[in-house]
DNA sequence: CTGACAATTTGCGCCAGCGCAAACAAGCCC
DNA sequence: GGGCTTGTTTGCGCTGGCGCAAATTGTCAG
């Protein structure tokens, strides 16, 4: 396994305050890996002995209940910190992650973060404003799913994905990993026939385009107006 | 304003891993403040300027939409950390925080708390344990509204309230301060009508037993049997 | 190229729970 | 103590979106 380097990496907010050679320090501990499309990082339930940065590719976060019923909880994209169970004073993984495209990750034992913050404080502000930041998201969608209608959710939930991860094509802005209704309808509280139904109905209006797995929003400003509820 | 005394505080998970002189200068930066029911901590969109832990009490924590629709993000009780918007790099506090009973908190300013987790970053840890516990809390109510019925949402809830903050009565299990079906609606993502509905049934069969802004567990179990949806 | 599988679309019927409205308690303030 | 405010209960009708089922299309392996 190859040393990583620093440049590639001290530009995100997990590395920032950081110096050169401190930077290097925490990268020597640090492990690459490798995840082809489809295989799980690491799963729900199963002992959290590490923790990642995201350095390519994008990851889909899901958590099962009890009872077998699956939600998304989130995508991952690349300069992320995942898997801070750890940190958390978890020890198991709360849910499974999946890389939806090829994937490299950073990974270091979990057993390192807790001399890790000490000596470098600045870590732990970032990892609390990741895990703060990622409150705020998940806030935000209990007061949509709450409150809001299927179509202005849906809206939303598009909306996000696009500026989380949205890659300009000719037609609009893409979302740049693959993503099926299903997918979408477990982000949303909501079933894939639903999904199905307003995505067509917004395609005949030109407001998105379609596919397998591959959604392009064309109009992103009447996207904006149906999720903030002004009926159009 | 009189110093606070470290023994009335000592024990919290805040505080541990520190040393008593440690622990009485965090404390001598602090101001007791109390707020009667009713009166807000702080208010959505405020500058975050402090950050508090509850000594006495219980806080209503309750968030607005721009279209003005409502949800009771959760219950802060004694010996919780709250209002760290600032350690999540929040200028402004994204939720009101009302006492739902007298209450009493400890405050700091904001402004000492990048300081305060250099200078004993067992801080750090505690706070990032306290929003990590609020994320899986969060995590957990969207695959509750996504993923179950009414029912099984308010069970799971009063089942939730219960355990922070129930007090032991000859009837059962009471929820310590005062919350109208109003409040549980806005838990759940459902409206008072229902909940009002629901606590009806129940109280028929002697699951729960109810009041104005009061609510019994009586029969825990079949609440228990309810949430996770084997339907009796 | 072809079969087989996975994802998507669409029709149809139904029901959980919402919205509206009105009656009814229970505190609380003066 | 009496009126008033705030919270709760309950009836009734309606509908958004779910569940089921079947047809269709796109992809990939061989």
């Amino acid at each position: 396994m190859a040393a990583v380097d620093r440049t590639l990496v001290a530009n995100l907010p997990m590395f920032a305050g950081l110096a050169p050679a401190e930077q290097d320090e925490l990268l020597r501990e640090a492990r690459s890996i490798r995840y082809p499309k489809g295989t799980a990082v690491f799963d729900q339930g199963a002992d959290a002995d590490r923790f990642f940065l995201l350095l390519h590719g994008h990851l889909r976060v899901e958590k099962t209940t009890a009872q077998g019923q699956q939600s998304v909880v989130r995508y991952v994209s690349a300069g992320e910190l995942f898997g801070v169970a750890q940190a958390m004073s978890l020890t198991r993984y709360p849910a499974t992650a999946v890389a939806a495209v090829d994937s490299i990750a950073l990974a270091w034992p979990s057993s390192s973060w807790h001399q890790m913050i000490i000596k470098y404080p600045t870590l732990a502000s970032s990892a609390l404003q990741t895990v703060g930041s990622r409150l705020q998201d998940t806030q935000a969608r209990v007061m949509e799913i709450s409150n809001e209608q299927v179509e202005q959710r849906i809206a939303h939930t598009l909306l996000r994905l696009a500026k989380q991860a949205g890659r300009k094509v000719e037609a609009g802005i893409e979302i740049d990993f693959p993503i099926s209704r299903q997918d979408v309808a477990e982000m949303t509280g909501t079933t894939l026939h639903t999904v199905s139904r307003i995505l067509s109905a917004w395609e005949s209006q030109g407001l998105v385009e379609g596919g397998r797995q591959r959604i392009v929003l064309c109009d992103a400003s009447s996207l904006r107006a149906l999720a903030e509820g002004k009926d159009s």
